[in-house]
DNA sequence: TCTGGGGTCCTAGGACCC
DNA sequence: TCTGGGGTCCTAGGACCC
């Protein structure tokens, strides 16, 4: 049987904060605003994460170097980031979202697709929607958000981006590939610096001239990314706006040192501690790594991975621990021992999280016993603190 | 000028199995 | 004795995103 309903057209906001992490310390310290700020790393290594746009006037720009920004603008006011507050205004903006449909994804810390089809009524439901959420927006939490209306979400990213700063963009139904035709490629979500460059040397610099192009020869020069960019640049994109999200497939946590570490018992201890977070993440999410990934980068920032599938998914710090310095004793004998400049500890491959229990475990030692000690690890830090303890190096006595 | 930290997905080669 | 093709998993690297 024929289905009779009538579809309504769909209408996928994206909204996008401006400049988030400016805005959030302005509403921290009014006597910020107007004026050009820098939020990001203070350090020898730092890079912008936000720049306000009276800095942007100068050139500055996000994972620019700082001291390259500073050079640009010496008269900016620098802020250390303040993850926290972000996070905070973050969830209260996604619970405006909320409030205006059921269906949201959070896009990352500043952004979030909406399905706004059938919300209100038919001819402007969906643009009242939006209105409102700007106005809360602002009012509630002092950031201005820009956003845009459209068929699919590949439209609706694009066009959040041309309504900045503090703007409203629909796009007529039916009117994506229209919008999308005279814009820049590398405006396009999914065309990054390479295949922008791959795509300007057949002499292709806007989305209506990828959109012309045979999508079997985009596919056959570009691969999976050319055959998504033939659909998107029509216009075409059918990826539903999913409620919630979906849960991570990895976990990690990766520094880079102010200055290069080379010596191997210091890099085992930054790795205990990243060990830690990554456990404990995992925990609280109630998964479980089936592999473990090390990550390297010397001096000259070249950049390696190592990988480790293992025997049993691991969740305690211990098991991570032992894998990762495995992995790094071993890139250490195949290279040598090398200045690191930045060394992560990765879980991917994560599985949900059901205990089975070994012999090894009933006897009373193994896996588990770490596991239960991981626990009360947790429970002690989300009381009194990260810093607040740390196993001992001899909780297990492995012989060699 | 000198390059952060947290992710997602794709590709390609080799191992291994049928 | 020599030679297949397909499927899946693992690993390393890279493009891309915020």
């Amino acid at each position: 049987m024929a289905d009779t309903t009538p579809t309504l057209p769909r209408r996928i906001a994206h909204f996008d904060l401006d400049s988030f992490f400016v805005a959030v310390e302005r509403a921290r310290d009014p006597s910020l605003l107007g004026k050009p700020v820098l939020v990001g790393g203070y350090g020898r290594r730092g890079v912008v994460a936000t720049a306000s746009y009276e800095a942007r006037q100068f050139g500055c720009h996000s994972a620019q170097p700082m001291a390259v920004a500073l050079r640009l603008c010496p008269q900016a006011i620098v802020v250390p980031a303040n993850f926290e507050a972000y996070q905070e205004t973050s969830k209260r903006f996604h619970v405006i979202l909320a409030d205006a449909s059921p269906v949201v994804e959070s896009g990352g810390i500043d952004e979030a697709y909406v399905d706004l089809t059938g919300i209100g009524p038919v001819e402007d439901g969906a643009r009242a929607a939006a209105v409102e959420v700007r106005r809360r927006t602002r009012e509630e939490l002092h950031c201005p958000v820009s956003v845009c209306i459209a068929g699919s979400r590949t439209t609706a990213k694009t066009g959040s981006d041309q309504a900045k700063p503090d703007g409203l963009i629909e796009v007529p139904v039916g009117g994506d590939a229209a919008f999308l035709a005279p814009l820049d490629i590398g405006l396009l979500p999914l065309v990054g610096p390479k295949l922008a460059d791959g795509l300007r040397r057949v002499g292709v610099r806007t989305v209506g001239q990828a959109a012309k192009l045979d999508p079997k020869w985009l596919e056959q020069q570009f691969g999976r990314a050319g055959q998504m960019l033939a659909e998107r640049a029509r216009g075409i994109d059918p990826t539903p706006v999913r409620a919630g999200g979906r849960p991570n497939r990895s976990i990690s946590r990766e520094v880079t040192f102010g200055t290069d570490v080379t010596d191997p018992a210091e890099l085992r201890q930054v790795l205990r501690r990243h060990a830690e977070r990554v456990g404990a993440d995992l925990r609280r999410a109630n998964r479980r790594a089936r592999t473990v990934t090390l990550k390297l980068r010397w001096d000259d920032f070249t950049t390696l991975t190592r990988s480790h599938t293992l025997d049993r998914p691991a969740q305690s710090t211990p098991a991570l621990l032992e894998a990762g310095v495995a992995l790094l004793d071993g890139i250490f004998r195949e290279h040598g021992v090398r200045p690191v400049r930045l060394i992560g500890l990765g879980a991917t491959n994560l599985v949900e999280d059901q205990l089975q229990l070994a012999l090894e475990d009933a006897a009373g030692g193994g896996p588990l016993r770490d596991e239960r000690l991981d626990g009360v690890l947790d429970a002690i830090r989300s009381k009194f603190g990260d810093a607040s303890v740390r196993r001992g190096t001899g909780t297990r006595a492995k012989p060699r």
